[in-house]
RNA sequence: GGAGAGUUGGCAGAGUGGUAAUGCACCGGACUCGAAAUCCGGCGAACCGGCUUAUACCGGCGCGCAGGUUCAAAUCCUGUACUCUCCUCCA
């Protein structure tokens, strides 16, 4: 959410800014219309407020003394029915301002890239060298399936497609690769949650997926519970409506925990693999800052996702989402990109973005400043990293001639002393 | 699932229709070499608005949330969320 004295303040500014998000002007020409009646509406009713107030105690004090007061009640129902009147306009204009304003996306950090999708990404660095393979590497899903370790069809007769029995040393890898991350992230200072993985709305609308993208995630039926499409959205909800004691500053979280996404809209794409599921496993981490140290904060996470695949020996590279690109509540979002081998490119498997006071806003998290003033903590997010796309990229990166998948050397004590997974 | 109790400042806690006590904490002052204790005064109810460069000031709102009754609601009525206790069930 969005300050709306600042927009009310500098509308020119706001307007240019999300322009590059692609906030037509005059959305917030409207909500500023709305804004003008809305404190017009206001100042209406509180002035009568103001005068039933002091009446009301005129007939206070008229009735302790067994004086008559009917006159004054008498009027005051007048004055009580007018009030009425102008809340229930004012009811419907809040809700109508609440509503463009709830919409609006984050103001990007003025330094990011400008542009209206991915195209305009910029690369931030290259980590580690992808591999020459000597023969043609295979996709991940037809290494997954010849090893038995992977069941596509049968996810599909049982659930829909889009979902994914791990199987045998399938299911051993990814519990070793959640695990592994997890225990990097305490080293790093993440304190670890098992958090719910079901929400109420207000959860859901305190980090932005609500109320514009009710359609991309999983609710139940007549029920406030809604799956989590990530684990941000508990971990971040965490404080909500608390004023966090300036000394536990900055807080850190991580959690895994199954993320659920309807992947509407996505129809077509990435349709085979680990890629794009409606259930998969995430490893998340979570900040709470002072303001004056989000953009640190930052850095400090995308590199903790980025030690994860170079301890996993996987190479990537970071980069700068554009103001098209981004995610609704960020400023500013680095995304760390995978090799896969097999589709020659790079591809998501971690998003860390710093929301500064915009998810604070609207879930009410604050702490106290040295003055003793309330101040709005920056929320930062990011993957650490989505599993399953790790064990899709360990399997392309590590695969062998003979189909076998060798095991990266930091996982083999989690695997049991495994060093290599074959039929 | 059934029954009961509860929800009021940072914390504790009073308030059965007349407009949110009190204590602790916090801030200021007195006393003191200084501190503690004591005394005096004050702030403080996530918020919104007016006037402001900003304070200050003024007003409204505010007693879990949403409605209703009333000139007037923490208080009465209806609905609802959550917490606790007991019963029932359960990994």
């Amino acid at each position: 959410m969005l300050d709306i004295k600042m927009i009310r303040q500098q509308p020119d500014v706001i307007k240019k800014r999300l322009a590059t998000r692609g906030v037509k002007e005059e959305t917030i020409d409207k909500l500023i219309e709305k804004d003008v009646l809305r404190r017009k509406l206001v100042v209406e009713s509180e002035a009568l407020k103001q005068e039933r107030n002091t009446v009301s105690e005129a007939i206070a004090q008229a009735k302790r003394n067994k004086q008559d007061a009917s006159e004054q009640i008498q009027a005051m129902k007048e004055v009580g029915a007018k009030i009425k009147q102008l809340d229930e306009q004012l009811t419907v204009i809040k809700d109508e301002t609440h509503d463009i304003a709830a919409r609006l996306p984050n103001l990007p950090n003025p330094t990011i890239p400008v542009g209206a999708d991915e195209e305009a990404n910029v690369e931030l660095r290259k980590v580690g060298t992808p591999r020459k393979f000597d023969f043609e590497p295979k996709a991940h899903w037809d290494i997954g399936e010849d090893l038995d370790i992977l069941d596509f069809s049968r996810a599909a007769k049982v659930s829909s497609a889009r979902f994914v029995f791990y199987k045998g040393w399938g299911a051993r890898l990814e519990r070793a690769i959640y695990n592994f991350m997890l225990d990097e992230h305490a080293k790093e200072g993440y304190t670890e949650i098992i958090p719910p993985y079901v929400v109420n709305h207000n959860s859901m609308y305190g980090t932005g997926q609500f109320p514009k993208f009710t359609e991309d995630v999983y609710s139940i039926k007549d029920q406030d519970m809604t799956l989590i499409p990530t684990a941000e959205v508990p971990l971040t909800n965490y404080y909500r409506d608390e004023v966090i004691p300036e000394e536990k500053l900055p807080v850190y979280f991580t959690a895994m925990s199954p993320s659920f996404r309807s992947e509407a809209g996505s129809a077509g794409r990435d349709t085979r693999g680990l890629i794009r599921l409606h259930q998969f496993h995430k490893v998340e981490m979570v900040k709470y800052t002072k303001p004056e140290n989000s953009y640190d904060e930052l850095e400090k996470m995308t590199t903790n996702a980025g030690n994860i695949m170079e301890k996993l020996g996987l190479p990537y590279h970071v980069i700068t989402l554009s103001t098209g690109d981004m995610g609704f509540s960020a400023a500013m979002t680095h995304d760390l990109e995978v090799w896969m081998p097999a589709q020659d490119t790079y591809r998501e498997i971690s998003s860390c973005s710093n929301c500064e006071d915009f998810q604070a806003r609207r879930a009410h998290i604050q702490y106290r400043d040295e003055n003793g003033k309330l101040q709005f903590v920056h929320t930062l997010n990011g993957s650490g990293l989505a599993v399953g796309r790790t064990v899709a990229a360990i399997l392309e990166n590590y695969q062998n001639e003979d189909g076998s998948v060798t095991v990266p050397d930091v996982l083999v004590p989690y695997l049991g002393g495994l060093k290599k997974i074959t039929k």
